[in-house]
DNA sequence: ATGAAAGCGCTAACAG
DNA sequence: CTGTTAGCGCTTTCAT
């Protein structure tokens, strides 16, 4: 251990007035020594920091920023740290937030049973703006934080300061065209959700399956590979003509590239698979993934920047200039 | 956007006062208004709630904070939120944390030069304790946060309050016997880093191969799948008679798994791989990989279960009792 | 080079 | 039911 007491006490921490009684001096001097200020002798400033680092004390952060004025902490709300998609966007995140000097508070809801507006209610009272994948309840989130700007990603409908969208119907388009071009003539598309209801990424692939004039099989599966695997492989066994296949997420393809393999399938010579994200897995399985590639550290650059501009002013909140829409890339690799 | 007015400039926040003012109330009714307490009229609560949501005056965390008392704010700072093993760790830190009303601030240092000492000092001011992966650097993080709590992981010889670290030497004896059994004759060892100095894992494996006779021929590769499969496929071409791997990390045992099947091996028949983490990923790839497992929702429980030891004085800081000893499982699946 | 006073925004403890 | 007083721990003036 360091130089510290062992055992000690969860005792009452140390203020800079135990520091000043210690040393003898006023805390203005115990504030210029520990801040690295002009104005005092070195012997002093030394004395003082010695007496500080063997009372443990360690400035209050709370009572630092209410006379500083904060370093600004955003909240980053993520629906499950265990996709590999969200840790990706996070990562980015958290860098460029560091490079201003931000610091990010992380909170995942995918857990248990709590929500993304639990998420926001938890986050609201330590953070000065979230951005976050908050799905429909973005709204109320942005009630929860008042004049705090909430930056929601992939909620179209976002009533938030700002937002960022997907062009979901470019990305089905670019899928079902590759699909198409690879000679596929029975064309399935698996959805995240066990219901009947599409999701908007859902709903945009079956808008341009229509206008392509494509008859789509649509399946579900809970959002995580196995479930996937095990939709496909009972797909293919209900419907062996299937040769194409768009899946909601890579996560969810990798998982039905899993089960078309032990269904007996070659990916693609039987079946084409394209998954959408853009995430590093997608390199690692096998065939590799083709996929709809969002550039996930521009995603969260992109997220931060807007945030920014909010937060500064730039950026009107709610304003149209802060409605964003990305769009995916169709990355080609083994498996379409 | 919501009720309030768009393009607000960065205005001064509204405070307490303001709202008081507006209300024509004092202070301490608005506190009452806001924070739903006893002793205040419906009507006069929903008429400051409404002044209050339309000045969007939320409190000021630091003030509250000052007066209140902190809820606890911990550090998590990551080498890489971009290898899984870290942000499956995090979501479980992150999940403890959160059934205990802490909140967790986190910091990636893998980007750009900041060591993991920077992330320390960027997490310094803001948090009571610290849980991270902080290597060897992890004595200077506790003395950075004086009697502040630094649990810290995989840092065997760690002079913090608390910490965690892995029993190699076992996971070591579990792979390189399984690789025996199933008639490895040359065995190798992908190490991480580019230099030749072993890291931790790297000697344990050593130190057991020499234990058991194995004559082991030690490479290194950068800490990526890419890297990895790189030095594999380099290593194949030169010493053709490999048929046992073990790899430092799951994610480089993925890119070892590539760079051999790119060379025309079949694993397992021609080689064996086990990797290292347990990682989901794991189960992803073709074929699926055998690996050391680390229980990692356990491990995230494990050091936040510590540091509520250490913050509530049940564990002293630096004890016997507070450096905890975890042991990896091998989990066989099909790569060996 | 050092100290004294004032006050950041909030809530706890008492009034009334 | 509502208001007043005090003070959380720190940094900013402004003295000395």
């Amino acid at each position: 251990m360091t130089s510290s007491s062992p055992g000690n006490p969860p005792a009452k921490r140390a203020t800079i007035l135990d520091v000043a009684a210690a040393a003898g001096v006023s805390r203005q001097t115990v504030t210029r020594a520990m801040n690295d200020m002009p104005g005092i002798s070195q012997a002093t400033r030394e004395r003082v920091q010695e007496l500080a680092r063997e009372l443990g004390y360690s400035p209050s952060r709370f009572a630092k920023g209410l006379v500083q004025g904060a370093r600004t902490s955003v909240g980053l709300a993520i629906p499950d740290l265990t996709n590999p998609y969200f840790p990706a966007f996070a990562s980015s995140v958290v860098e460029m937030a560091t490079q201003r000097g931000w610091n990010v508070v992380v909170d995942d809801f995918g857990h248990g049973t709590s929500s993304s507006l639990d998420a926001v209610a938890r986050l609201s009272p330590q953070v000065d703006a979230v951005i976050g994948y908050l799905g429909s309840d973005s709204g109320k989130a942005q009630a929860m934080l008042g004049r705090r700007p909430v930056v929601v990603l992939d909620d179209p409908a976002g009533q938030t300061a700002g937002g960022i969208s997907f062009d979901y119907s470019h990305a089905a388009r670019l899928a079902l065209n590759r699909l198409l071009a690879v000679g596929c003539g029975h064309i399935a598309y698996l959805d995240s959700g066990t219901d009947d209801a599409l999701s908007v990424r859902g709903s945009a692939v079956a808008g341009v399956a229509a206008e392509l004039g494509i008859e789509l099989t649509v399946l579900h599966a809970a959002e995580s590979a196995q479930a996937a695997g095990e939709a496909v492989a009972d797909l293919v066994s209900r419907h062996a003509a299937m040769d194409g296949l768009v899946v909601f997420n890579d996560l969810m393809a990798a998982g039905a590239l899993k089960g078309l393999a032990k269904s007996g399938r070659t990916v693609p010579d039987d079946c084409a698979v394209i998954g959408m994200d853009g995430i590093p897995l997608g390199e690692l399985v096998t065939p590799e993934l083709t996929t709809l590639s969002l550039n996930l550290r521009e995603v969260g650059r992109t997220a931060v920047d807007l945030l920014e501009g909010l937060l500064s002013g730039a950026f009107a909140h709610g304003s149209p200039e802060a409605q964003l829409r990305l769009r995916h890339d169709l990355i080609l690799r083994e498996s379409a």
